[in-house]
DNA sequence: CACCAGAATTGATGTGGGTCAATGCCGGCC
DNA sequence: GGCCGGCATTGACCCACATCAATTCTGGTG
C-alpha cells in the first residue's frame, strides 16, 4: 500500500498538520524546518493485521508511526511469540544498528507511518544533529519500559501482569479513573504481549472485574475503576 | 572509591592505554582527540558486591565501564529481583533521560568504571556529534539485547533460557567451544537474570552437564562442549 | 434477522518450575 | 590442616499457570 495517489509522488506528507509529531523524531526540529523530515518522508498506510516489518529482513528503512496501533514482536521457530511492544503515534520503528530488522512489525489497528529510507535519515541526522538527540531519546524510553517489561515477565504473577499492563496503557493514552480506555489488541496479543496464555488473561480479567478493580463495557475497551487498588494489585 | 590521590585530582585518566576504548563511547572520537573524554572523566574503582547506583537516585552521573564485571538490576518492594543486564568493559551505565536512574547497579567482580557528570557529556556530545553517534548505536544494541530476553523470559523454558544465557554470555566474550568460560557471577544472579530459582538453575546446569552438553569444571567457569547441541537447546 | 466463524470465556485436569528442607562442597581463616 | 559459613546441589512436595475441552459471545454477511 506504498505510495498511494492520493498523498504521494506529488501530494507530500502533511507534516504541519501531523499530530504525532511533537512527539515524533521530526518534533525535534524547530518549526521552521518542518519541512525537512516530510522531503524524505513517504506515507504509508497499513490496514489491520497487515505487517510493516518482517524479522530477519534488510533494515532499509525506518518509520514514524503517525496513526494507529502496532505490535513488535519475536517468533520461535515452533511459534511461540513474545510481543515486545505495542507502538502508538509518535513511536519510532526501525531503530536497530544492525544490519537486519530483530523484530517483525504488525498493524493491530488501522495505521499510518512516514517511512523513511535509513540513509536519508542518517543524511538529516547529519546536518540536523537535534534530529539524533531526540532519536536518543526516544530509544532510551524505549529501553527503559523494556527493562520494566523484564521485570514483569521474569518475576510478577499473572494478575500483576496484568495490572501493571493496564496502567501503563492508561499513562501512556493519558486515561483516567472512571474514563473508558480503548483495548484495540485482542486477548491473544495481550497474553503474548505478558508471556501468558489466551485463558490466563481473560481469567484475570474476570477476577479483577468481580473485584471491581475494572469494568469491561466490551471485549475492546477496559474502565478503570480503582486505580489505586490496581496498583497494588501491580506490585510496585 | 571515588577520585583516589593515585588516580585523580592530578593525575589524569589513561584513555591511550584504555583497552575498553574501542568498544566504549569515548572509541568514537578520533585518535587526536583522545583526551577529550579523558578530561571530564573520573575514574571509579568498585569492590565485588559494591553499588554503583541505585535505582530512583537523581542521575547526575553516567560511567563507561572499563573493567571488571557489573549487574544491573530492578526490586520490587517485596524484594522479588529481575537482573536486566550483565555489562562487561565498553558498556555505558546510566543512559536514561529522564530525572532518576531506573535501575540499579552494583560490581560482581572488582570493577573499574570512568564516571562522567552527565551535564559535561551533554556538553561534549554537542561538540563532538559522533559521541551521540556512538552513543545511539550502544543504545541500539542494548535494545535489541532487551528484547531477545523479553522472548526469552515470556516464552522459554528453563533449559532454553540457560542455554541461550550461556551462548549469549560465550559470543559476547568471543568464547569458543572447549575454552573454558568465566561465570563471575553467582547461581542467584543468573537465576534472577533468567527469571528462575536458584534451585532450576542448578538443576537445569547438572542435566546438561549429564548430557554433555556444558562441562563445569568449578562453579565460576563453563566449557560449552557441544556448541551444536547447546544451539539446539536454546530453542532458536 | 438468522446464521456462522472466530474470539473470548469458563471448566477440568496436568505439569514445569517454585518452595521447603536436607546435604554437600569449597574457600577463607586461624 | 581443620573449622566454619555461605553457596550450590539434590530431593520431596506443591501450586500457579498451561493445556485440553466445551460453551458462549459477537460482529460481519447473505
Amino acid at each position: 500500500m506504498d505510495c498511494q495517489p492520493a498523498n504521494c509522488c506529488g501530494a507530500r506528507v502533511d507534516c504541519a498538520g501531523c499530530e504525532a509529531r511533537p512527539l515524533a523524531l521530526c518534533g525535534a526540529l524547530k518549526a521552521a524546518d518542518v519541512q525537512v523530515m516530510g522531503s524524505i518522508a513517504y506515507p504509508r498506510k497499513l490496514d489491520a493485521g497487515k505487517q510493516l516489518i518482517h524479522e530477519g529482513d534488510p533494515a532499509d528503512d525506518v518509520f514514524t508511526l503517525t496513526d494507529g496501533m502496532l505490535k513488535l514482536y519475536k517468533l520461535m521457530p515452533d511459534g511461540r511469540r513474545q510481543i515486545t511492544g505495542f507502538m502508538i503515534p509518535g513511536d519510532f520503528i526501525g531503530l536497530a544498528y544492525g544490519q537486519s530488522y530483530v523484530y517483525s512489525a504488525e498493524a493491530v489497528t488501522p495505521s499510518t507511518a512516514c517511512r523513511f529510507r535509513r540513509s536519508a535519515l542518517l543524511d538529516k541526522m547529519a546536518e540536523y544533529p537535534e534530529l539524533e538527540h531526540r532519536l536518543l531519546s526516544l530509544a532510551s524510553n524505549e529501553l527503559a519500559a523494556a527493562q520494566a517489561q523484564m521485570l514483569l515477565l521474569g518475576r510478577k504473577s499473572a494478575r500483576e501482569r496484568l495490572a501493571s499492563f493496564l496502567l501503563g496503557l492508561a499513562s501512556r493514552r493519558g486515561v483516567g479513573e472512571g474514563d473508558a480506555m480503548p483495548l484495540p489488541m485482542s486477548r491473544s496479543d495481550i497474553a503474548d504481549f505478558l508471556g501468558l496464555t489466551i485463558e490466563t488473561v481473560s481469567r484475570a480479567f474476570t477476577v479483577m472485574r468481580k473485584e471491581r478493580l475494572i469494568s469491561l463495557p466490551d471485549k475492546h475497551s477496559v474502565i478503570i475503576d480503582d486505580h489505586d487498588a490496581l496498583r497494588d494489585a501491580a506490585g510496585d
